[in-house]
DNA sequence: AACCGTTCCAACCGCTTCGTC
DNA sequence: CGACGAAGCGGTTGGAACGGT
């Protein structure tokens, strides 16, 4: 596949833009919205590529655009996105509806990025610098990578979820399979956080009860591969993570948790998938945290905020007793608008 | 005032993904 | 199904602004 060029064509300006380019562009674009980018640089007569004219519009003229200084929720989101989602940054701009990737890139980078270095962590994994190296606390960080993997395989899936149901909606098939009143919960009132169950329903649909779980987390090991994975799946984890939900104590066995199943399966076909979806997610479910102990987090973000203020006790950053870290990334991602920014 | 190092961010580059034919 | 163009995305860079000496 060749490269389209871009702005190597002679005659094209590169460089900051002018008022008088920014007025043209702004115009050009109210009246007749954008189109075609690569059309657009003739008609609304600027000596711009199309790709330079549509970043000049959606990481700085767009009318929606709230730009200065970022509040401290918004670090806070920004921060707890950045550890479920990683470098994804447009991922984590659709949870600030008003800042740009490019902005949030830019800030984490010369800013937030540098104070989780100050307070000894280690701003790709969000780990204590310490503890990155697994010489302490490992089971809590092995709870901490536990819950992010899995939230992160639930982000990937809703994303799925949402391209499937699109390709669904396009295919006269679905039409004829789905009855008005699902296709119509389907399109047109998606939650605006699905969650992974749905996927595991859909699941299935089309198979066994016991190979729909294995390729959800099939899925969530391998198939919905994450750029913050840190730690693979393993049968106990996932068994862990189930007893935990369901609320079981005691060792966390695959043969325990498909007990669970199998004890959920009278309730009706989702019943145990939706209760896990509602421990996992639902951050005024507390079943979750206090079920499993070993995941209680510190709010590092007590520790950050103070930054603003005082010096920061590095030490405090993993004190217990300050809330939940997890809990509140949770929050962030269901929340009715992403964030509770919003 | 001049110089130098650092910070910040708009803009660019090039790879990836998506949609169309 | 593959080729192609367009758009999306994340990493990087250039240079203006700022602060310290």
């Amino acid at each position: 596949m060749g490269r389209s060029p871009c702005c190597d064509k002679e005659g094209l300006k590169k460089g900051p833009w002018t008022p008088e380019e920014d007025q043209k562009l702004l115009a050009y674009v109210q009246e007749h919205g954008h189109g075609s980018w690569r059309a657009l640089p003739p008609k609304a007569g600027l000596q711009r590529c199309g790709k330079s004219c549509r970043l000049r519009w959606t990481n700085y003229l767009r009318p929606d655009i709230k730009r200065g200084k970022f509040s401290l929720q918004e670090e806070q989101t920004i921060i707890q996105l950045h550890a479920l989602l990683g470098n994804r940054w447009s991922a984590i701009a659709s949870h600030l509806p008003k800042r740009t990737d490019n902005e949030i890139k830019n800030y984490w980078n010369t800013h937030l990025k540098k104070r989780l270095v100050k307070m000894g962590l280690d701003p790709a994994t969000h780990k204590p610098k310490n503890h990155a190296l697994g010489c302490s606390q490992p089971k809590q960080i092995a709870n901490l990578s536990h819950m992010a993997q899995w939230e992160s395989a639930r982000l990937e899936a809703e994303a799925r979820i949402v391209r499937e149901s699109k390709q669904l909606a396009s295919s006269s098939l679905a039409s004829q399979l789905m009855n008005a009143a699902s296709a119509s919960a389907l399109l047109s009132s998606r939650p605006p956080c699905l969650d992974i169950l749905k996927v595991w329903q859909g699941t299935w649909m089309r198979s066994s009860r016991k190979d729909a779980a294995a390729s959800l987390f099939a899925a969530a090991n391998g198939n919905l591969e994450s750029p913050t994975s840190i730690l693979n799946f393993s049968d106990n984890m996932v068994a862990g993570l189930i007893n935990d939900s369901a609320g079981y104590r005691g060792p966390c066995t695959a043969e325990k948790a498909n007990g669970g199943y199998q004890e959920e399966q009278n309730k009706g076909m989702m019943g145990n998938s939706m209760e896990l979806h509602d421990h996992i997610t639902d951050p005024n479910c507390s079943t979750i945290y206090t079920a499993a102990d070993s995941l209680r987090f510190p709010s590092f973000m007590d520790g950050f905020g103070d930054l603003h203020g005082s010096g920061q006790d590095d030490n405090a950053v993993f004190d217990d007793n300050k809330g939940n870290y997890w809990s509140s990334i949770l929050s962030v991602v269901n929340s009715p608008m992403g964030s509770p920014v919003f």
